[in-house]
DNA sequence: GAAAACCTACCGTCCGGTAGGTAGGTAATG
DNA sequence: CATTACCTACCTACCGGACGGTAGGTTTTC
Protein backbone atom coordinates (compact mmCIF):
# COMPACT_ATOMS: atom_id res chain seq x y z
CA UNK A 1 0.00 0.00 0.00
CA UNK A 2 1.96 3.19 -1.26
CA UNK A 3 1.98 6.07 0.66
CA UNK A 4 -0.49 9.31 -0.08
CA UNK A 5 2.36 10.97 -1.04
CA UNK A 6 3.33 8.96 -3.75
CA UNK A 7 -0.51 8.40 -4.65
CA UNK A 8 -0.60 12.32 -5.26
CA UNK A 9 2.94 12.34 -7.17
CA UNK A 10 1.48 9.78 -8.61
CA UNK A 11 -1.85 11.44 -9.38
CA UNK A 12 -0.13 14.81 -10.43
CA UNK A 13 2.28 13.14 -12.98
CA UNK A 14 -0.87 11.63 -14.82
CA UNK A 15 -2.82 14.80 -14.67
CA UNK A 16 0.34 17.07 -15.99
CA UNK A 17 0.55 14.69 -18.64
CA UNK A 18 -2.48 14.82 -19.72
CA UNK A 19 -3.80 18.92 -19.25
CA UNK A 20 -0.46 20.24 -18.48
CA UNK A 21 1.18 21.61 -15.43
CA UNK A 22 -1.25 25.10 -15.59
CA UNK A 23 -4.25 23.85 -16.53
CA UNK A 24 -4.15 21.37 -13.84
CA UNK A 25 -5.25 22.76 -10.62
CA UNK A 26 -4.27 21.22 -7.30
CA UNK A 27 -8.08 20.75 -6.20
CA UNK A 28 -8.17 17.99 -9.20
CA UNK A 29 -5.08 16.34 -8.13
CA UNK A 30 -6.79 16.25 -4.96
CA UNK A 31 -9.91 14.62 -6.30
CA UNK A 32 -8.12 12.07 -8.16
CA UNK A 33 -6.35 11.00 -4.61
CA UNK A 34 -9.63 11.13 -3.04
CA UNK A 35 -8.61 13.81 -0.59
CA UNK A 36 -9.52 17.28 0.00
CA UNK A 37 -7.13 20.32 -1.42
CA UNK A 38 -5.76 21.60 2.28
CA UNK A 39 -4.38 17.96 2.50
CA UNK A 40 -2.19 18.52 -0.57
CA UNK A 41 -0.92 20.83 1.43
CA UNK A 42 0.51 18.61 3.82
CA UNK A 43 2.41 16.66 2.02
CA UNK A 44 4.15 19.52 -0.44
CA UNK A 45 4.70 22.83 0.28
CA UNK A 46 3.38 23.93 -2.78
CA UNK A 47 1.95 22.82 -6.01
CA UNK A 48 5.36 24.14 -7.95
CA UNK A 49 6.85 21.36 -5.62
CA UNK A 50 5.39 18.29 -6.62
CA UNK A 51 6.33 19.69 -10.06
CA UNK A 52 9.89 20.03 -9.06
CA UNK A 53 10.01 16.60 -7.24
CA UNK A 54 8.48 14.90 -10.54
CA UNK A 55 11.30 16.63 -12.44
CA UNK A 56 14.26 16.03 -10.25
CA UNK A 57 13.34 12.07 -9.52
CA UNK A 58 12.93 12.08 -13.53
CA UNK A 59 16.37 13.34 -14.28
CA UNK A 60 18.34 11.37 -11.23
CA UNK A 61 16.50 8.11 -12.35
CA UNK A 62 17.59 9.35 -16.43
CA UNK A 63 20.95 9.77 -15.92
CA UNK A 64 21.40 6.59 -13.34
CA UNK A 65 19.72 4.62 -15.64
CA UNK A 66 22.13 5.82 -18.43
CA UNK A 67 25.41 5.73 -16.48
CA UNK A 68 24.58 1.81 -15.85
CA UNK A 69 23.71 0.57 -19.58
CA UNK A 70 26.94 2.47 -19.97
CA UNK A 71 29.07 -0.07 -17.79
CA UNK A 72 31.12 -1.92 -19.12
CA UNK A 73 31.01 -1.00 -22.77
CA UNK A 74 34.21 0.73 -23.78
CA UNK A 75 34.14 0.58 -27.51
CA UNK A 76 33.18 4.12 -28.52
CA UNK A 77 30.21 2.76 -30.96
CA UNK A 78 29.45 0.11 -28.63
CA UNK A 79 28.98 2.79 -25.98
CA UNK A 80 26.50 5.07 -28.25
CA UNK A 81 24.22 2.25 -29.25
CA UNK A 82 23.97 1.33 -24.95
CA UNK A 83 23.72 5.29 -24.79
CA UNK A 84 20.44 5.75 -27.46
CA UNK A 85 18.77 1.94 -26.02
CA UNK A 86 19.30 3.62 -22.79
CA UNK A 87 17.77 6.61 -23.62
CA UNK A 88 14.76 5.28 -25.83
CA UNK A 89 13.93 2.96 -23.42
CA UNK A 90 13.64 5.07 -20.69
CA UNK A 91 11.60 7.64 -22.24
CA UNK A 92 9.03 4.49 -23.78
CA UNK A 93 8.86 3.00 -19.92
CA UNK A 94 8.19 6.78 -18.51
CA UNK A 95 6.47 8.43 -20.67
CA UNK A 96 4.69 10.80 -18.86
CA UNK A 97 7.40 11.87 -16.61
CA UNK A 98 9.84 12.27 -19.43
CA UNK A 99 7.37 14.69 -21.17
CA UNK A 100 6.41 16.43 -18.60
CA UNK A 101 10.40 16.95 -17.95
CA UNK A 102 10.47 18.18 -21.38
CA UNK A 103 8.12 19.88 -21.61
CA UNK A 104 6.65 21.87 -18.17
CA UNK A 105 10.25 23.54 -17.55
CA UNK A 106 8.58 26.95 -17.05
CA UNK A 107 6.35 26.12 -14.20
CA UNK A 108 9.44 26.00 -12.02
CA UNK A 109 11.20 28.82 -9.16
CA UNK A 110 14.04 30.20 -11.65
CA UNK A 111 16.11 28.40 -8.70
CA UNK A 112 14.17 24.59 -9.21
CA UNK A 113 15.16 25.40 -12.90
CA UNK A 114 18.48 26.27 -12.94
CA UNK A 115 19.10 23.34 -10.86
CA UNK A 116 17.09 20.70 -13.26
CA UNK A 117 18.69 22.61 -16.24
CA UNK A 118 22.12 21.85 -14.84
CA UNK A 119 21.11 18.03 -14.18
CA UNK A 120 19.87 18.18 -17.63
CA UNK A 121 23.14 19.76 -19.10
CA UNK A 122 25.51 17.06 -17.13
CA UNK A 123 23.26 14.81 -18.74
CA UNK A 124 23.46 15.71 -22.46
CA UNK A 125 27.49 16.23 -21.70
CA UNK A 126 27.61 12.36 -21.54
CA UNK A 127 26.39 11.73 -25.27
CA UNK A 128 28.49 14.47 -26.20
CA UNK A 129 31.45 12.81 -24.83
CA UNK A 130 30.79 9.96 -26.57
CA UNK A 131 30.45 11.72 -29.83
CA UNK A 132 33.38 13.86 -29.40
CA UNK A 133 35.16 10.69 -28.59
CA UNK A 134 33.96 8.35 -32.06
CA UNK A 135 35.00 11.98 -34.15
CA UNK A 136 38.11 12.30 -32.68
CA UNK A 137 38.99 8.10 -33.15
CA UNK A 138 37.33 8.43 -36.73
CA UNK A 139 34.75 5.90 -35.95
CA UNK A 140 31.93 8.68 -36.60
CA UNK A 141 31.90 11.33 -39.34
CA UNK A 142 33.21 14.70 -38.14
CA UNK A 143 29.95 16.68 -36.83
CA UNK A 144 29.32 19.43 -34.91
CA UNK A 145 28.97 17.72 -31.37
CA UNK A 146 26.90 19.68 -29.39
CA UNK A 147 24.26 20.13 -32.89
CA UNK A 148 24.23 16.32 -33.23
CA UNK A 149 24.01 16.13 -29.45
CA UNK A 150 20.51 17.59 -29.20
CA UNK A 151 19.50 16.00 -32.56
CA UNK A 152 19.92 12.82 -31.13
CA UNK A 153 18.32 13.40 -27.89
CA UNK A 154 15.24 15.30 -29.36
CA UNK A 155 15.09 12.18 -32.18
CA UNK A 156 15.09 9.77 -29.39
CA UNK A 157 12.49 11.56 -27.71
CA UNK A 158 9.84 11.00 -30.61
CA UNK A 159 9.05 7.63 -29.64
CA UNK A 160 7.47 8.73 -26.03
CA UNK A 161 5.37 10.89 -28.34
CA UNK A 162 2.90 8.26 -29.83
CA UNK A 163 4.45 4.63 -28.45
CA UNK A 164 1.09 3.24 -27.04
CA UNK A 165 2.38 0.67 -24.09
CA UNK A 166 -0.32 -2.10 -25.44
CA UNK A 167 0.42 -1.42 -29.22
CA UNK A 168 2.16 -4.19 -31.11
CA UNK A 169 6.07 -2.76 -31.12
CA UNK A 170 7.66 -3.53 -28.42
CA UNK A 171 10.48 -0.99 -26.68
CA UNK A 172 13.28 -2.76 -27.55
CA UNK A 173 12.53 -3.07 -31.39
CA UNK A 174 11.71 0.67 -31.28
CA UNK A 175 15.14 1.29 -29.65
CA UNK A 176 16.70 -1.00 -32.20
CA UNK A 177 15.61 1.37 -34.61
CA UNK A 178 16.57 4.38 -33.20
CA UNK A 179 19.73 3.18 -32.70
CA UNK A 180 20.60 1.62 -36.25
CA UNK A 181 19.30 5.00 -37.18
CA UNK A 182 21.40 7.53 -35.17
CA UNK A 183 24.46 5.07 -35.57
CA UNK A 184 24.00 4.70 -39.44
CA UNK A 185 23.82 8.61 -39.31
CA UNK A 186 26.98 8.59 -37.18
CA UNK A 187 29.27 5.78 -38.67
CA UNK A 188 32.02 7.02 -41.18
CA UNK A 189 30.80 5.92 -44.51
CA UNK A 190 31.69 8.26 -47.24
CA UNK A 191 27.99 9.50 -48.14
CA UNK A 192 26.39 12.91 -48.78
CA UNK A 193 28.56 16.11 -48.91
CA UNK A 194 31.34 16.99 -46.57
CA UNK A 195 29.30 18.40 -43.33
CA UNK A 196 30.01 22.18 -41.33
CA UNK A 197 33.49 22.17 -39.82
CA UNK A 198 33.32 20.77 -35.81
CA UNK A 199 33.16 24.32 -34.19
CA UNK B 1 1.44 50.54 -39.32
CA UNK B 2 -0.24 47.25 -39.10
CA UNK B 3 -3.56 47.38 -37.65
CA UNK B 4 -4.40 46.13 -34.02
CA UNK B 5 -5.01 42.70 -34.64
CA UNK B 6 -1.67 41.82 -36.12
CA UNK B 7 0.05 43.65 -33.59
CA UNK B 8 -2.43 41.08 -30.79
CA UNK B 9 -1.54 38.18 -32.66
CA UNK B 10 1.91 39.11 -32.20
CA UNK B 11 1.83 39.80 -28.74
CA UNK B 12 -0.19 36.89 -28.19
CA UNK B 13 2.77 34.33 -29.97
CA UNK B 14 5.67 36.32 -27.79
CA UNK B 15 4.05 35.72 -25.05
CA UNK B 16 2.05 31.97 -25.85
CA UNK B 17 6.06 31.19 -26.56
CA UNK B 18 7.73 32.49 -23.54
CA UNK B 19 5.01 32.07 -20.95
CA UNK B 20 2.88 29.29 -22.58
CA UNK B 21 -0.90 29.14 -23.69
CA UNK B 22 -2.20 28.43 -20.20
CA UNK B 23 0.17 30.66 -18.31
CA UNK B 24 -0.35 33.64 -20.36
CA UNK B 25 -3.32 36.10 -19.61
CA UNK B 26 -5.17 37.89 -21.75
CA UNK B 27 -4.72 41.36 -19.87
CA UNK B 28 -0.87 40.81 -20.50
CA UNK B 29 -1.41 40.33 -24.37
CA UNK B 30 -3.57 43.82 -24.11
CA UNK B 31 -0.75 45.24 -21.75
CA UNK B 32 1.86 44.21 -24.46
CA UNK B 33 -0.08 46.06 -27.43
CA UNK B 34 -0.98 49.47 -25.19
CA UNK B 35 -4.87 48.38 -25.13
CA UNK B 36 -7.44 47.46 -22.67
CA UNK B 37 -8.44 43.65 -21.95
CA UNK B 38 -11.67 44.35 -23.53
CA UNK B 39 -10.20 45.24 -26.63
CA UNK B 40 -8.89 41.74 -27.38
CA UNK B 41 -12.99 40.67 -28.02
CA UNK B 42 -13.80 43.24 -30.45
CA UNK B 43 -10.72 41.19 -32.58
CA UNK B 44 -11.15 37.92 -31.17
CA UNK B 45 -14.18 36.12 -30.08
CA UNK B 46 -11.91 34.59 -27.12
CA UNK B 47 -8.70 33.70 -26.05
CA UNK B 48 -8.81 30.03 -27.55
CA UNK B 49 -9.48 31.89 -31.08
CA UNK B 50 -6.24 33.72 -30.91
CA UNK B 51 -4.11 30.18 -30.10
CA UNK B 52 -6.27 28.39 -32.93
CA UNK B 53 -5.35 31.59 -35.72
CA UNK B 54 -1.90 31.20 -34.62
CA UNK B 55 -1.69 27.31 -35.37
CA UNK B 56 -3.89 27.09 -38.28
CA UNK B 57 -1.90 30.33 -40.09
CA UNK B 58 1.27 28.19 -39.43
CA UNK B 59 0.61 25.21 -40.52
CA UNK B 60 -1.14 26.64 -43.68
CA UNK B 61 2.17 28.42 -44.28
CA UNK B 62 4.45 24.89 -43.27
CA UNK B 63 2.82 22.72 -45.86
CA UNK B 64 2.77 25.76 -48.50
CA UNK B 65 6.61 25.93 -48.05
CA UNK B 66 7.09 22.50 -48.04
CA UNK B 67 4.88 21.98 -51.25
CA UNK B 68 7.01 24.88 -52.81
CA UNK B 69 10.23 23.68 -52.12
CA UNK B 70 9.52 19.88 -53.47
CA UNK B 71 8.60 21.34 -56.86
CA UNK B 72 10.79 20.08 -59.59
CA UNK B 73 12.36 17.70 -57.97
CA UNK B 74 11.84 14.12 -58.93
CA UNK B 75 14.72 12.44 -57.63
CA UNK B 76 13.94 10.30 -54.27
CA UNK B 77 17.04 11.60 -52.20
CA UNK B 78 16.73 14.56 -53.94
CA UNK B 79 13.36 15.41 -52.84
CA UNK B 80 14.13 13.78 -48.90
CA UNK B 81 16.81 16.48 -49.01
CA UNK B 82 14.15 19.29 -49.85
CA UNK B 83 11.94 18.16 -47.53
CA UNK B 84 14.32 18.26 -45.02
CA UNK B 85 15.49 21.19 -45.61
CA UNK B 86 11.98 23.15 -46.18
CA UNK B 87 11.23 21.88 -42.56
CA UNK B 88 14.62 22.77 -40.87
CA UNK B 89 14.20 26.60 -42.59
CA UNK B 90 10.64 27.15 -41.46
CA UNK B 91 11.41 25.76 -37.75
CA UNK B 92 14.34 28.34 -37.64
CA UNK B 93 13.12 30.96 -39.03
CA UNK B 94 9.31 30.52 -37.21
CA UNK B 95 10.92 29.21 -34.01
CA UNK B 96 8.10 30.68 -31.95
CA UNK B 97 4.64 29.69 -34.38
CA UNK B 98 6.09 26.73 -34.44
CA UNK B 99 6.76 25.75 -31.16
CA UNK B 100 3.67 26.90 -30.00
CA UNK B 101 2.14 24.83 -32.74
CA UNK B 102 4.03 21.51 -31.45
CA UNK B 103 3.37 22.19 -27.62
CA UNK B 104 0.02 24.05 -27.82
CA UNK B 105 -2.19 22.07 -28.73
CA UNK B 106 -4.00 20.98 -25.65
CA UNK B 107 -5.61 24.83 -25.36
CA UNK B 108 -7.40 24.05 -28.07
CA UNK B 109 -11.10 23.38 -28.37
CA UNK B 110 -12.21 19.70 -29.69
CA UNK B 111 -13.16 21.08 -32.79
CA UNK B 112 -10.09 23.27 -33.25
CA UNK B 113 -7.95 20.56 -31.83
CA UNK B 114 -9.13 18.09 -34.95
CA UNK B 115 -8.83 20.77 -37.91
CA UNK B 116 -5.24 21.47 -36.66
CA UNK B 117 -4.09 17.72 -36.38
CA UNK B 118 -5.62 17.03 -39.30
CA UNK B 119 -3.57 19.19 -41.48
CA UNK B 120 -0.36 18.48 -39.56
CA UNK B 121 -1.59 14.08 -40.24
CA UNK B 122 -1.54 15.73 -44.28
CA UNK B 123 1.97 17.59 -43.94
CA UNK B 124 3.53 13.93 -42.12
CA UNK B 125 2.08 12.08 -45.17
CA UNK B 126 4.09 13.83 -47.52
CA UNK B 127 7.36 13.04 -45.95
CA UNK B 128 5.77 9.20 -45.50
CA UNK B 129 5.17 9.29 -48.84
CA UNK B 130 8.98 10.19 -49.61
CA UNK B 131 10.20 7.83 -47.48
CA UNK B 132 8.08 4.50 -48.93
CA UNK B 133 9.09 5.76 -52.18
CA UNK B 134 12.60 5.21 -51.41
CA UNK B 135 12.13 2.40 -49.85
CA UNK B 136 10.39 0.58 -52.53
CA UNK B 137 12.78 1.94 -55.38
CA UNK B 138 16.14 0.80 -52.77
CA UNK B 139 17.27 4.05 -52.38
CA UNK B 140 17.13 3.56 -48.68
CA UNK B 141 17.24 0.98 -46.22
CA UNK B 142 13.76 -0.72 -45.43
CA UNK B 143 12.31 0.91 -42.91
CA UNK B 144 9.40 1.54 -40.60
CA UNK B 145 7.78 4.29 -42.52
CA UNK B 146 5.89 5.97 -39.82
CA UNK B 147 7.99 5.76 -37.43
CA UNK B 148 10.65 6.80 -38.98
CA UNK B 149 8.97 9.72 -40.11
CA UNK B 150 8.16 10.60 -36.60
CA UNK B 151 11.77 10.05 -35.81
CA UNK B 152 12.81 12.40 -38.86
CA UNK B 153 10.10 15.39 -38.22
CA UNK B 154 10.98 15.49 -34.49
CA UNK B 155 14.69 15.42 -35.71
CA UNK B 156 14.48 18.57 -37.40
CA UNK B 157 12.60 19.87 -34.30
CA UNK B 158 15.51 19.95 -32.55
CA UNK B 159 17.39 23.05 -33.85
CA UNK B 160 14.34 25.06 -33.25
CA UNK B 161 14.74 24.55 -29.34
CA UNK B 162 18.49 25.80 -29.08
CA UNK B 163 18.89 28.32 -32.14
CA UNK B 164 19.48 32.09 -31.81
CA UNK B 165 19.21 33.56 -35.05
CA UNK B 166 22.11 36.01 -34.18
CA UNK B 167 23.85 33.05 -33.06
CA UNK B 168 26.88 32.18 -35.30
CA UNK B 169 25.38 29.73 -37.48
CA UNK B 170 23.19 30.57 -40.95
CA UNK B 171 20.12 28.79 -41.00
CA UNK B 172 20.96 26.97 -44.53
CA UNK B 173 24.03 25.21 -42.28
CA UNK B 174 22.26 23.77 -39.69
CA UNK B 175 19.78 22.97 -42.14
CA UNK B 176 22.54 21.05 -44.42
CA UNK B 177 23.63 19.10 -40.87
CA UNK B 178 20.32 17.85 -40.42
CA UNK B 179 19.85 17.25 -44.08
CA UNK B 180 23.13 15.05 -44.31
CA UNK B 181 22.85 13.05 -41.08
CA UNK B 182 18.79 12.14 -41.82
CA UNK B 183 20.19 11.14 -45.77
CA UNK B 184 22.98 9.15 -44.19
CA UNK B 185 21.00 7.36 -41.99
CA UNK B 186 18.77 6.68 -44.37
CA UNK B 187 20.48 6.16 -47.37
CA UNK B 188 21.50 2.43 -48.42
CA UNK B 189 24.75 1.64 -47.33
CA UNK B 190 24.90 -1.76 -45.62
CA UNK B 191 26.16 -0.63 -42.18
CA UNK B 192 24.56 -1.65 -38.65
CA UNK B 193 22.25 -4.59 -38.01
CA UNK B 194 19.01 -5.50 -40.49
CA UNK B 195 15.81 -2.77 -39.19
CA UNK B 196 12.60 -4.04 -38.54
CA UNK B 197 10.02 -5.49 -40.54
CA UNK B 198 8.62 -2.59 -42.47
CA UNK B 199 5.35 -3.26 -40.99
C1' DG C 1 -1.77 10.74 24.43
C1' DA C 2 0.87 12.61 21.04
C1' DA C 3 2.00 12.93 16.55
C1' DA C 4 0.52 12.23 11.86
C1' DA C 5 -3.00 12.72 8.47
C1' DC C 6 -6.81 14.74 7.05
C1' DC C 7 -10.92 17.75 7.34
C1' DT C 8 -14.12 22.20 6.76
C1' DA C 9 -14.21 26.83 5.85
C1' DC C 10 -12.25 30.56 4.25
C1' DC C 11 -8.86 34.25 2.24
C1' DG C 12 -7.37 37.57 -1.42
C1' DT C 13 -6.38 37.50 -6.16
C1' DC C 14 -6.72 36.89 -10.76
C1' DC C 15 -9.03 34.80 -14.55
C1' DG C 16 -11.86 34.84 -19.10
C1' DG C 17 -15.49 37.20 -20.58
C1' DT C 18 -19.48 40.78 -20.80
C1' DA C 19 -22.28 45.14 -20.52
C1' DG C 20 -22.63 49.34 -21.90
C1' DG C 21 -20.71 53.59 -23.30
C1' DT C 22 -18.02 56.94 -26.28
C1' DA C 23 -14.85 59.38 -29.55
C1' DG C 24 -14.29 60.07 -34.16
C1' DG C 25 -14.95 59.04 -38.87
C1' DT C 26 -17.84 57.90 -42.97
C1' DA C 27 -22.06 57.69 -45.52
C1' DA C 28 -26.83 58.64 -46.49
C1' DT C 29 -30.61 61.89 -46.38
C1' DG C 30 -33.40 66.28 -46.68
C1' DC D 1 -24.59 71.90 -46.40
C1' DA D 2 -26.35 70.45 -42.23
C1' DT D 3 -28.26 66.72 -39.92
C1' DT D 4 -29.08 62.12 -38.89
C1' DA D 5 -27.51 57.48 -38.86
C1' DC D 6 -24.29 54.20 -38.55
C1' DC D 7 -19.68 52.08 -38.02
C1' DT D 8 -15.11 50.97 -36.17
C1' DA D 9 -12.19 50.74 -32.41
C1' DC D 10 -11.57 51.43 -28.37
C1' DC D 11 -12.80 52.50 -23.20
C1' DT D 12 -14.37 51.79 -17.92
C1' DA D 13 -16.53 48.90 -14.81
C1' DC D 14 -18.03 44.80 -13.59
C1' DC D 15 -19.48 39.54 -13.33
C1' DG D 16 -19.23 34.74 -11.48
C1' DG D 17 -16.04 31.56 -10.64
C1' DA D 18 -11.78 29.24 -9.99
C1' DC D 19 -7.30 29.59 -8.43
C1' DG D 20 -3.25 28.65 -4.91
C1' DG D 21 -2.85 28.70 -0.36
C1' DT D 22 -3.95 29.07 4.96
C1' DA D 23 -6.10 28.72 9.71
C1' DG D 24 -7.61 25.88 12.82
C1' DG D 25 -10.17 21.96 14.28
C1' DT D 26 -10.92 16.72 14.07
C1' DT D 27 -9.95 12.00 13.30
C1' DT D 28 -6.79 8.13 12.81
C1' DT D 29 -2.65 5.63 13.92
C1' DC D 30 1.00 3.92 16.70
Amino acid sequence: MPHMKDTITAAAVDLFYKKGYFATSVSEIARQCGIQKASIYYHYPSKEAILFHIQMATMEELTGYLRGNLEGHADVEARMRAAVHSHVRFHLNRQRETFIANSELRGLTPDHYREIVGRRDAYEQIFQGIIRQGCESGAFVPVDVKILSYAILTLCNAGAIWFKPEGRMPVDAIAAIYETFVLQGLKAGRLGPAPMPTG
